[in-house]
DNA sequence: CATGAATGAGGATTCATTCAT
DNA sequence: TATGAATGAATCCTCATTCAT
């Protein structure tokens, strides 16, 4: 779990003083994080400028690049916190249902019910504010996608070997898990950050995961029938 | 195919002199586009200045904003003239085999194999450079995506009703057509922006394109056994 | 010597209108760098700032980063220019006489009675405002200085092959150059700089002359006489 | 030498505890002077933060404030330091020999054997990092350079009525003694903080100092030959 | 005495856009 | 039409200094 930078991690010996000074401080740069947060996915990573971002947080300038290098890093932090949630929520429901066909269902459906629905500035952040705005952003997001990637990936390998099934032929489960990936990426950015459909995006994920279920099923040996 | 800005005057009573003038004006239209696309796609939107943009086409800056509003109409021009090339290439593969499972498949294997193969710049910029940009930048990729999404709809139609064949109860097909696109967009940044891996794209679209089928087969009545 | 930057410098093909711009921009070059020299010397380099300048210039900020590729770039310019003509001033005495211990008498006078004389602010400049400031201006004002005690250097030999003496023994030249370069400097530095004795300058730089040409002819074969 | 300024109270009536705190302040005092030292050196009075010159010294940033008023306060207690260390090695050599010619050539000699070869930090602040860079450093500036050169006077003084020799004619002997300090100051500068021949500096010295006596002696009336 | 988080004014630099020629 | 010099608002970032604990 991302933790705040500025942190000589002891946990022991510490007064009452330096443990609420560093909650004050765990405390500070997750508002910072927030305010950063909304206002990149409403104004946009650009027209955010690090005033808006202190006001919003209600600090000064300096303190932003107290607890953050700078406006990138800003970026940086967030998506790694994103990140690791996303992962979390996904990876929880999968695990819920051991590594079955119904946990990788249950693992889409809490993507769009979950996740989409409850942090749409997140998602705005992943999907939208982190594209293409610089090299290391760039990296970042690789990696992050590389990891979600790699999760759906294992999640095909568990439930097939879990089910006793295996894949047709010389397919490349990666690719499978990238379209997977990109299944979920542009059907939230569609219906969550163009059209705003909140209400309907449970029913939209359902169809979606349904796409992808019957997508996968095919490539298994024992579930084609074509 | 969109056409120069400037003076769209219909091409009659024009002398020889004016219609070699309105070539001109074409030409440099383009070499104006194309440098500010490869820029884009090198260097990023926000780093390419408007400088770099007509150094590149080797023209003074006030020459781009005689054929361009602003920066940001360039961009959009440029998504414009991308999205009509990209709707092109799986459009006439699909009409070539005459609204089939086939005919999809072959579209999709010319998305890979045409389009990002051969312009790997412009596959960029409509997957990368064209995100988050501003309001107007986002409103046009949407409905530039609307448009695919549409015709991935209508194909997907076509097709149901050629081969005799109706979708399972209540699917969204939309949602399908979205999700169709969400793979094409990111197996494409993964394995192209991401990897620049364009000696295999042929076979990772082939997979990717087999998933796809598999899934909309899926859902089809008669073709579903599960 | 030093020309303004942006300078297709082709004389010949020049139209009317051409050649007053290019006349415009050569003086507005040198207003920025009188500017910036005025205000280098009055306020000190860090103090001053760009937009300081740009006013002092009556130009906008932006145009001096037109003609200066930063305020560094702004100081290196300024140096050149000055070291052109501390030199100038000093060679042309020099040679005037023939390369004769009377010359680079006159050279010493020359420095003082019209370079730290006419040109106060160059003077603070080169002996206070470049010193110190980076990586980049200390090794111009090295090599600045570097030319400057060659001069020294070559007019100490000329002189000396030229009246058919000697240097005594292993003594340094080079030494003996840098140590003259050290009185200049110091003298006008004390005087001018922190005592803003004008006035008197003229007495006190024939001293200072006065004190070098013995160190000197002391140094000599024949000159000596302990 | 410079005391602390914090509590430079009398050494009486203190008990042990109070002593040891004392010398504790003193040599923070003199740790942090040290750090800074250092700093400025080696990335310049305006690249050292006052945050690194905390870090260096391993106290906080309020440990600095306590003991000097300001970053300017730092500089101005550092050169007064090293103003007091330079003056120290040259007075202590000239008096060794109770002030004569020869005194006065050993006291330049302890300059560049001494001083810049065991401090060259401590050069590059006098010579450098002070230069220039606020009217209250440039004043203490002149005012170290002022004893110095009073210094330089008083010993020429001393020689030529120890010697019995009188200077000729209307020559300033100020003059001669900033021309002295200019000698000092730029072969340092040249050899010690722009070519750090530390190894030749000796050889180097004798010469810039063979080269003062030279011209020093061709003053005096008995001496002068020409 | 010591700490170090917080402040916020200040400054360099960029760059889209304009417009006189 | 074309040019490119000029504009100046906008923005990121630094860092000396303060002060509550």
């Amino acid at each position: 779990m991302p933790a705040p930078k500025p942190n000589n991690n002891n946990k022991d010996n510490l007064s009452k003083s330096a443990l609420r000074r560093q909650r004050e401080r765990e405390q500070r740069y997750q508002t910072i994080l927030q305010a950063a947060e909304t206002l990149f996915a409403t104004e946009g990573y650009h027209k955010a400028s690090m005033e808006q971002i202190a006001d919003a947080a209600e600090v000064s300038v300096g303190a932003v690049y107290f607890y953050f290098k700078n406006k990138e890093d800003l970026l940086i932090q967030m998506m790694d916190e994103i990140g690791y949630l996303m992962r979390s929520i996904l990876g929880t429901e999968f695990k819920k249902y051991g590594a079955t066909i119904e946990g990788f269902k249950q693992a889409g459906y809490a993507f769009f019910e979950d996740f989409c629905i409850n942090y749409p500035e997140r998602a705005a952040i992943v999907f939208r504010e982190s594209v293409g705005k610089s090299a290391l952003v760039e990296q970042r997001r690789k990696e992050l996608f590389d990891k979600c990637t790699g999760d759906v990936l294992n999640a095909l390998t568990a439930v097939s070997e879990n089910e006793g099934i295996t894949f047709k032929g010389q397919f490349s489960t990666e690719v499978i898990a990238v379209s997977v990936m990109g299944i979920y990426e542009r059907v939230a950015y569609h219906y969550l950050l163009w059209q705003n459909k909140t209400e309907d995006l449970k029913h939209i994920g359902r169809d979606a995961v349904a796409f992808i279920v019957g997508g996968v099923k095919n490539l298994f040996e024992e579930a084609s029938c074509i």
